[in-house]
RNA sequence: CGGGGUGUGGCGCAGUUGGUAGCGUACUACGUUCGGGACGUAGGGGCCGGAAGUUCGAGUCUUCUCACCCCGACCA
């Protein structure tokens, strides 16, 4: 078979580029480190957003919008969120343009200089909580739980399609609580939805974890993560909850009268996830022909194809696969019905196998005459023949087993490439072949952390939650430590 | 910001010692095909990233500039 993509053995990288321009996914826009998502890819993006949005409000969340622009006061009265984002904002000056004099065409008219300058969000923790303010007086206004659902601009040095672009799309919950245990209750149900989530309907497995102090979220108590391991033995970091303690209540002076008619200041989380996920999903199940999708997220989970060799025989054809396209879709599955004349069946065969549809239905004049119809699966590539009166009840079996298997597989190439290590050297050696996650007792020091990082390219994507209480010694610098911790090179 | 690379029809590329731009693919029409990226015939489409210079003549040489991509440091 041709080659369309180059294989992800021989550069991972560049086969994931391939891979999202042609899958018609996204591509570069004019504007630098900015992507355009294409239908195709903003279908997935969609089918994302309406499962997420649906356990948000099952969790009792709702829906919100502040705006893009955030005054830059508001950025200064939290010390650490500054610090944490301000190398990287883009800032609005001006709101006006004009025709230049010397015809240089359009400039910017220096006196439309703005009083004070806009910061294009990176995040809305500071907008939120100067609302915050007016919202909450009594712990009866408590707790809010609200979602946005936006784009956020971050100036990154270097840039991937949805893996780290200037522009993202994401979302953000920012919840206001009266007790310390309610935030961190919180906290901890969006990490859980989030790991949920990435393991039913991304069928990714993830590891659930704190993140060290030197990777925390700028202005968090607490941050933690779902990492999930990509097929080249990098970590990808998928969503965070952040517990935030009092930080922006005080920045912000949000307090409230409790039960008691004493004044606290408001507990609060933040949560997100981005369209980072759609990089998860391509290279945590991706092949060396295309996208492999989850039944789930797929756009398309089902397409028919006609095989035909003139137009009677198609409109017979027709007939019965939009009997069939009708029968799926009454049981709630998506189904394409791909009768253009323009290419032929092989040549669709290859392109929606590049674009990861989980199931695919070939239908010539031979299954008709024998009343099959030839069944192909994505995750494995195999075929068979199956009776079309069986076709009902056969693919919602065959989508969920597809999405289980390819959960199965990634849950086994990450136990196959999770290592317990001990020495320096060892350490070294595993991250450089074969990589993947590596666990490791670690002093619980920055400093030591940083070493390694220096050292090593390294990063303590998480302490997971479940990893268990073990005597050991710190592997780079042999101080005692008292459990595993999963270190990895990420994205 | 450092290192590497690339700018030529929509996309992917070629273009020799300077001589007035070509190939693949895609596109349009017609015909034959159609069970794993079909074929034939005909056709349309490019001031060669930009500016200045050398020259009778520049895609090609010189200088300047802009943009993008890849690899690092930063990050979801």
């Amino acid at each position: 078979m041709a080659k369309f993509l180059t294989n992800k053995e021989e550069n991972y990288s560049q086969w994931y580029n391939d891979l999202v321009i042609k899958a018609d996914l996204a591509e570069n826009s004019a504007v630098r480190g900015c992507m355009i998502i294409k239908p195709y890819g903003y279908a997935i993006w969609e089918k994302i957003q309406a499962e997420l949005d649906r356990l948000f409000k099952a969790t009792g969340h709702v829906n919100a919008y502040f705006p893009l622009f955030i005054p830059k006061s508001f950025f200064s009265k939290e010390a650490a969120h500054v610090a944490g984002f301000a190398k990287e904002c883009a800032v609005v000056t001006h709101y006006r343009l004009k025709n230049d004099e010397n015809g240089n065409g359009i400039v910017v008219d220096p006196t439309a200089k703005l009083e004070e300058e806009l910061i294009i969000r990176p995040t809305s923790e500071t907008i939120i909580w100067h609302s915050y303010k007016n919202w909450i007086h009594s712990y009866r206004d408590l707790p809010i739980l609200i979602n946005q659902w936006a784009n956020v601009v971050r100036w990154e040095m270097r840039t991937r399609l949805f893996l780290r672009t200037t522009e993202f799309l994401w979302q953000e919950g920012h919840t206001a609580h009266a007790t310390r245990e309610e935030a961190v209750e919180e906290t901890e149900k969006m990490i859980n939805v989030y790991a949920s989530f990435a393991e039913n309907s991304m069928a990714l497995p993830v590891i659930k974890g704190y993140k060290s102090e030197n990777e925390r979220f700028a202005g968090a108590i607490d941050t933690y993560a779902i990492e999930a391991l990509m097929q080249d033995g990098k970590a990808l970091q998928a969503g965070t909850s952040h517990f935030l303690g009092q930080n922006f209540a005080k920045a912000f002076d949000v307090q409230f009268t409790d039960k008691t008619g004493k004044l606290d200041y408001v507990w609060a989380t933040s949560w997100g996830v981005s369209t980072r996920l759609m990089g998860a999903i391509i290279m945590g199940h991706g092949d060396n022909n295309g996208l492999v999708l989850p039944p789930k997220l797929a756009p398309i989970q089902v397409v028919i194809i006609p095989i035909y060799k003139n137009t009677e025989q198609l409109s017979v054809l027709s007939e019965t696969a939009n009997k069939i396209k009708a029968d799926l879709e009454a049981k709630g599955i998506s189904v394409k019905y791909d009768d253009r004349d323009n290419n032929k069946p092989g040549w669709k065969f290859a392109d929606y196998e590049l674009k990861g549809v989980p199931v695919r239905l070939a239908i010539g004049p031979r299954d008709l005459e024998n009343k099959t119809i030839e069944v192909a699966r994505r995750d494995t590539l195999t075929k068979e023949t199956i009776p079309i009166d069986k076709i009902n009840e056969f693919i919602p079996k065959l989508l969920d087993d597809i999405q289980t298997n390819i959960y199965n597989k990634a849950l086994n190439f990450r136990k196959e490439n999770t290592f317990f290590v001990n020495t320096w050297a060892d350490f070294l050696k595993t991250l450089d072949n074969p990589g993947g996650f590596i666990m490791a007792h670690w002093d619980g020091t920055i400093e030591t952390e940083e070493k390694i990082k220096e050292e090593s390219k390294a990063t303590i994507r998480c302490i997971p939650f479940d990893s268990p209480d073990e005597e050991g010694k710190c592997i780079y610098s042999g101080k005692p430590s008292k459990r595993r911790v999963l270190f990895a090179r990420s994205y």
